[in-house]
RNA sequence: GCCCCCGUAGCUCAGUGGACAGAGCACCGGACUUCUAAUCCGAUGGUCGCAGGUUCGAAUCCUGCCGGGGGUGCCA
């Protein structure tokens, strides 16, 4: 990467400056190359010699001045100037520029990886929202940005694994257990009321409906009080195949559907389950602590606020227990490097106790990674549309899925910062035109997909085509912009921030569009430069279609 | 009360401590005999919530305040 090269270049420099003394020996911070903001101030740019002013007692300028005098020639650098008052500015070279159109090609569909993870396993886990109903809109986000930024750690490099944990025990599975049951026994025309704070949704008459025509009339006279196990496995098992085809539907495929219930069933060999061994490993450490008739974890020696327990009173783990179990069997048993958990705001408060739990399990928290998205709302033009489970208005992910489509949704849910509350507009995204962002990118795709099938009708070929003969501006920029998706891959995987990508592949399609309007590809009173020119459009295609390949949209042939 | 996130153009939002703060949409004005006008070019639009502080340099870091959202010991 170019600007790796520039960072190590600059190392260079300073050395070589300190070593003809021509700068005081310091220790050399690391050396940043950004890129300015104003065109002038060329490709790159570091401001190396201002953060060196101080140790260094010299005027940055000068340092500038004489750090660039010792820069390392380079075939990619036209031209290194130092500017006040401390910069040194990069202008990458036209030649080279050009010459980057065949290697993106010779790239292929591997351009824009980068090898940062160094075939590290990180499993990313996202949604796992709990079995007992339909997916609602604002798990889309969660699954957005979990998929993206498992796709996004692949290409840096890394093993990874999507994970979804199906909440198949515990007090959420217990109500959804007698709702069924008890919409099930109704269906056999018993008296019984679903539970107070059972789950109303009409979809658990459907499913007690498609039980009965299972499992018969066998539970029919069942205590409402406890649920057979078969009944309400058999549940889990419908409602998850039915979130499964919702991912489906989005785009979304997972490599483990982790159940909860795992985690306190004995392994094969004698390993006991998940459970017992973490909990054994807290108490080995003193984490565990009773008081008030519960078991609590001791999270207040960990710098925590407050205690948490982990074993009520009546004698049930908590939710928190079970995430420790999950989380011990992650790192300890499966042995996962690194583990991104993936949360909505609502369960922001359980954060911190949870990377107090991890170090408590003798894991670095460092290797666990959460990220908490804020919630999102809806609207449709103007109407803001209100979710509210109690009104029946619940806006389900498979309804924003249908009415605007797989692709428009995930680039929504995408493109806004995972800190930020965002807003969804239903109407905008499903709109086919051109105030929509993704079909603007995806149009840019069919273009240039359309100028290469013209291209072979007509008798053009990229074939022996002399990219040096690429040198409008318009066609360098595109070049530029393309060159940014590795340094955009690397810095997504270092930040855990998927939501640059959406920006980033409209303003490559803006360069594209820029370079169609300027510049005609195909010309037959200009064979040699139409062949270079279809060679661009093969690489700012690949380009185009990695970007969107990485936000699982798609990149159509034609619009 | 305490904890977390946010506050940037009319709207929705980007913005790795750097040089004169950006995009899309909306609005206004232009550009189709040419590979798809679902496009392009231009104009308008900003006390970066407020006040301090750190720094050579702050939208960005720290503190306080104001406003919005979320959370807050045996729900998940």
């Amino acid at each position: 990467m170019i600007r790796d090269d520039l960072s190590a270049m600059v190392e260079t420099a300073a050395r070589a400056a300190m070593d003809h003394g021509e700068l005081p020996r310091v220790v050399l911070p690391e050396v940043t190359i950004e890129r300015p903001a104003r065109p002038e101030h060329g490709d790159y740019a570091t401001s190396l010699p201002l953060r060196l002013a101080r140790a260094a007692r010299a005027d940055p300028l000068e340092i500038a001045r004489r750090l660039a005098g010792r820069l390392p020639a380079s075939g990619a650098v036209a031209a290194a100037e130092p500017a006040p008052p401390g910069f040194i500015n990069f202008r990458l070279s036209e030649a080279w520029l050009a010459s980057q159109v065949d290697a993106i090609m010779a790239a292929g569909a591997a351009f824009g990886d980068v090898a940062l993870g160094g075939g590290r396993r990180v499993q990313v886990e996202f949604v796992s929202a709990n079995p007992t109903g339909p997916l609602t809109a604002g798990n889309g986000r969660g699954a957005a940005i979990g998929d993206v930024l498992a796709s996004v750690l692949q290409a840096a490099g890394y093993q990874v694994e999507r994970e979804y944990l199906v909440n198949d025990a515990g007090t959420q599975t217990d109500v959804f257990g007698r709702t069924l049951l008890a919409r099930y026994q109704q269906l056999f025309g018993r008296d019984v009321e679903i539970p107070a704070d059972g789950y109303p949704g009409e979809y658990m008459v459907d499913l007690a409906r498609r039980l009965k025509d299972e499992l018969g009339a066998r539970y029919a006279d069942a205590s409402i009080d406890a649920p057979p196990e078969e009944l309400v496995l058999r549940g889990i098992d419908v409602m998850v195949e039915q979130i499964g085809e919702d991912m489906k539907r989005l785009g979304v495929r997972y490599d483990e559907w982790f159940r909860e219930r795992s985690l306190y069933q004995d392994e094969p060999g004698g390993a006991g389950n998940a459970y017992d061994a973490a909990m054994q490993t807290l108490r080995g450490k003193g984490y565990l602590v009773e008081k008030e008739g519960a078991l609590w974890f001791a999270s207040t020696e960990l710098g925590e606020d407050k205690d948490n327990v982990v074993i009520r009173s009546t004698g049930k783990p908590t939710y928190f227990a079970s995430d420790i179990a999950y989380h011990f069997d992650k790192f300890a048993r499966r042995g996962f490097d690194l583990v991104i958990d993936i949360w909505g705001a609502d369960h922001q408060g359980h954060v911190s106790r949870m990377k107090a739990a991890v170090e408590a399990i003798g894991v670095d928290p460092d290797h666990l990674d959460i990220i908490i998205y804020q919630l999102v709302s809806f609207r449709r033009g103007d109407e803001l549309v209100r979710l509210s489970k109690r009104a029946g208005n619940l806006v389900l992910m498979r309804d924003v899925v249908d009415e605007v489509g797989a692709d428009a949704a995930r680039f929504f849910f995408l493109a806004r910062s995972a800190d930020s509350q965002m807003e969804f507009d239903l109407e905008l995204a499903k709109k086919q035109a051109a105030e929509n962002p993704v079909y603007y990118v995806q149009y840019a795709h069919a273009r240039i997909a359309g100028i290469l099938a013209n291209a072979a009708e007509r008798g053009f070929s990229a074939e022996g085509g002399d990219v040096r003969l690429l040198a409008h501006p318009a066609e360098l920029d595109l070049v530029r912009k393309m060159l940014q998706l590795p340094e955009l891959v690397q810095m997504m995987a270092r930040s855990k921030e998927p939501h640059h990508l959406p920006h980033y592949a409209q303003d490559l399609a803006t360069a594209f569009h820029a370079f169609y309007t300027e510049c005609r590809v195909l010309d037959a009173d200009a064979r040699p430069l139409s062949a270079a020119r279809l060679k661009l459009c093969g690489a700012a295609r690949l380009t185009l279609a990695r970007a969107l390949g990485l936000m699982g949209v798609s990149a159509p042939e034609r619009m």
